[in-house]
DNA sequence: CAATCGTGGTA
DNA sequence: TTACCAAGATT
């Protein structure tokens, strides 16, 4: 007789049908029928997408691929590239460690694998800005590797389908384990895309469209009607607001005077207006302009959020000396070499306060 | 391990 | 307006 329960277990096999039917044309994803020619993924733009998508969504990230792919096609470009290019061109997609990750690893590639991706995930994951579940990716759609990928949409796919209510992150090898254990075989990278879109598409966080899923029938939360409630995290923490000054100095030329921020830290690596420490206290943070001007106010500040604070930045405006010093870590940009969009978001707003006055 | 690290969209 | 959230990595 027909065993009832052969339903009660998800099958990989009938994910991969949706798939094929509602897969999402991407920039980087090989279409079917280049797929069924036997082309596989160029790895390096499977590396690329997936560290532009570690924590950013596919829409914030299509128009950076396109620039960053046209305008270095290869690993080997992107490795010859000049640092201040690639922070330019990755300015206001946010996390700028992973730029600064990104020509670590492009130089590694280039210089010590002759250009070529290593393609086991023991090997990526020892490659600068590559986690655990990046080198499980390119091991997978790149590589064609039976690995199992973990990121936010996995982790609420899985914990639907098995009602876990364990917070994460405690519930996280669990979580793993059962995402390792519907892992095929065959077509592994379109079984990690698929779980991946399923998550995106069908198994959102809030409003899940559980009566299309294909994983209705197994999905052990639908029955419990806990879905929506899944998966538990733990809370986090409120964020304080900060408070600081920022300085915009323009020469008669219509010049800018930047700072290059360090490596480390908030922003590094990228351009900046010259300011003062982001203080916690509401008390006014200590002047610390770039020389002795008649700084002027803006009569409107800056207000932004980031991941664990919120931000309120006073601007001040003064001329630029032409007999101006610059420090180290001074830039003083010629007024057409100036494109606001090479300042992370924060900056730019700053100059956009400037620019409506 | 808990904290750090951006930004834009959404309810 | 606020809080949550997104194809996480690093220390």
């Amino acid at each position: 007789m027909r065993d009832l329960n052969s339903q009660s277990q998800p099958q990989s096999s009938i994910l991969l049908e949706w798939y094929d039917q509602h897969a999402r044309s991407l920039p980087w994803r090989i279409s079917p029928a280049d797929r069924a020619a036997g082309v596989w993924p160029d790895p390096y733009r499977i590396w690329l997408s997936e560290v532009m998508l570690q924590q950013t969504t596919v829409a914030a990230v299509k128009d950076y691929f396109h620039r960053f792919t046209s305008r270095w096609p290869t690993v080997a470009d992107l490795a010859a590239a000049p640092d201040a290019d690639v922070m330019a061109e990755w300015a206001g997609l946010g996390y700028y460690a992973r730029a600064r990750n990104l020509l670590k690893c492009a130089r590694v590639v280039a210089q010590d694998y002759g250009g070529i991706f290593p393609n086991t995930y023991d090997g990526l994951i020892a490659l600068p800005g590559i986690g655990p579940y990046t080198a499980a990716a390119i091991s997978a759609i790149a590589f064609d590797r039976q690995a199992t990928v973990l990121d936010g949409n996995v982790e609420r796919v899985m914990a639907r389908l098995y009602d876990i209510h364990v917070p994460l992150p405690t519930s996280k090898p669990q979580l793993k384990e059962k995402a390792a254990a519907l892992t095929p075989a065959e077509r592994p990278g379109d079984h990690a895309q698929a779980v991946m879109d399923l998550g995106a598409t069908i198994c959102t966080p809030r409003n899940p469209a559980c009566g299309i899923c294909p994983w209705r029938t197994p999905c052990a939360a639908r029955a419990a009607r806990t879905a929506t409630e899944l998966p538990k995290k733990t809370p986090k923490k409120p964020k304080p607001t900060r408070i600081g000054i920022v300085y915009l100095a323009r020469s008669a030329a219509g010049d800018w005077l930047l700072e290059q921020r360090p490596d480390k830290g908030l922003l590094g690596g990228m351009l900046g207006w010259p300011g003062s420490d982001w203080t916690d206290s509401p008390d006014s943070p200590a002047p610390a302009p770039p020389f002795e001007a008649d700084w002027q106010l803006l009569n409107a500040e800056v207000r932004h959020t980031f991941t664990h604070f919120h931000l309120i930045l006073r601007v001040m405006l003064a001329e630029l000396p032409a007999e101006f010093a610059a420090e180290e870590n001074q830039r003083v940009i010629a007024r057409h070499d100036f494109k606001p969009t090479d300042l992370p978001t924060v900056m730019r707003k700053a100059f956009d306060l400037w620019k409506g006055c």
